[in-house]
DNA sequence: CTCAGTGTTCAGTG
DNA sequence: TCACTGAACACTGA
């Protein structure tokens, strides 16, 4: 369920797997579509043997720093996620669905194992995610085309301000352009919408000041709740447009029993609330 | 059986 | 250059 908590959450489970410890083991699937420009010779040869200096983050990207270039980058789709063995696996964000207690898992695309025997598996159902090999990924595409990313470089009102200004790209459109900011996905936009109470239709540049800051204080207050509720497994707040978007029924209501809306746009469903959005 | 979906990229339109 | 749309990717699950 990759968005940024969630990438977030898998570059910790790769941190406390690899950091420090060399990989003696690879194993990876015939996937060209996975390992794009990275086929399974080339990412054999760059990680086997290599220590795991550091993992690294930036919107939805994942890479490993290791004592030799280049460094492999991972881009979890739609369905990817990284899984340590003896790891249960937390019930993704869309719904209850079974632990998958199956080792290596169903859909395992690239298999590590360390030499003090932990194991991290890269996992894709939908084959929509991507490795890439780079010598330097957060210099060059696409990590390099990213815009700021919430959590690590979130810039100041005024600075949002001006970059807004004169747009006229819809609200929605703008969080969901990972060059403006990365990391941001169709629930998460949604949900700093709703919060920050702004119709998704509007053209960014019609913002007023008090409207930018309270984007910016919305967006990363919605980022951050999240993180800490994927690393602590606590419930998202019950007040949160995230429980009922799934749902799609005509008479859903959040839990201040405000009527929910879908509409389709930037090419994706967007679930908002006209009466407080409007 | 049909169809929407947590993401990205590209081609085409205005 | 900007903004938008639709398609493609491939597969699951409702």
């Amino acid at each position: 369920m990759p968005e940024l908590p969630e990438v977030e959450r898998g570059r910790r489970l790769a941190e406390r797997i690899a950091r420090g410890r060399r990989v003696v083991r690879v194993r990876c699937a015939r996937d060209p579509i996975i390992f794009e420009g990275a086929g399974p010779a080339r990412l054999h040869r760059a990680l086997l043997g290599r220590e795991v200096r550091a993992v690294r983050r930036r919107g939805k990207y994942v890479w490993f720093e290791l004592d030799a270039r280049p460094w492999p980058l991972f881009h979890f789709g739609m369905t990817g996620a990284f899984r340590a063995r003896d790891e249960a696996p937390l019930l993704p964000a869309s719904g209850p669905r079974l632990p998958d207690r199956a080792w290596p898992p169903r859909f395992t695309k690239l298999r590590l194992v360390f030499e003090d025997g932990g194991e991290l598996c890269l996992t894709n159902k939908r084959r929509l995610g991507r490795v890439r090999l780079r010598n330097d990924p957060a210099g060059e595409p696409p990590v390099s085309r990213l815009g700021f990313d919430p959590l690590l470089d979130l810039p100041p009102a005024p600075v949002l301000a001006e970059r807004l200004r004169g747009r006229k790209i819809r609200l929605k459109g703008l969080l969901l352009d990972q060059s403006f900011a990365a990391g941001v996905g169709n629930w998460i936009a949604d949900e700093v919408l709703y919060q920050a109470r702004l119709d998704p239709r509007r053209p960014a540049g019609s913002l007023g000041p008090e409207e930018v800051a309270r984007l910016r204080r919305k967006l990363r207050h919605v980022v951050t709740t999240a993180v800490r509720v994927d690393a602590d497994k606590r419930r998202f707040p019950r007040t949160w447009l995230f429980h009922q978007r799934w749902g799609r029924r005509a008479d859903a209501r959040t839990a201040r029993g405000e009527a929910i809306e879908h509409l389709t746009l930037a090419g994706r469903t967007t679930a908002w609330v006209p009466s407080v959005q409007g």
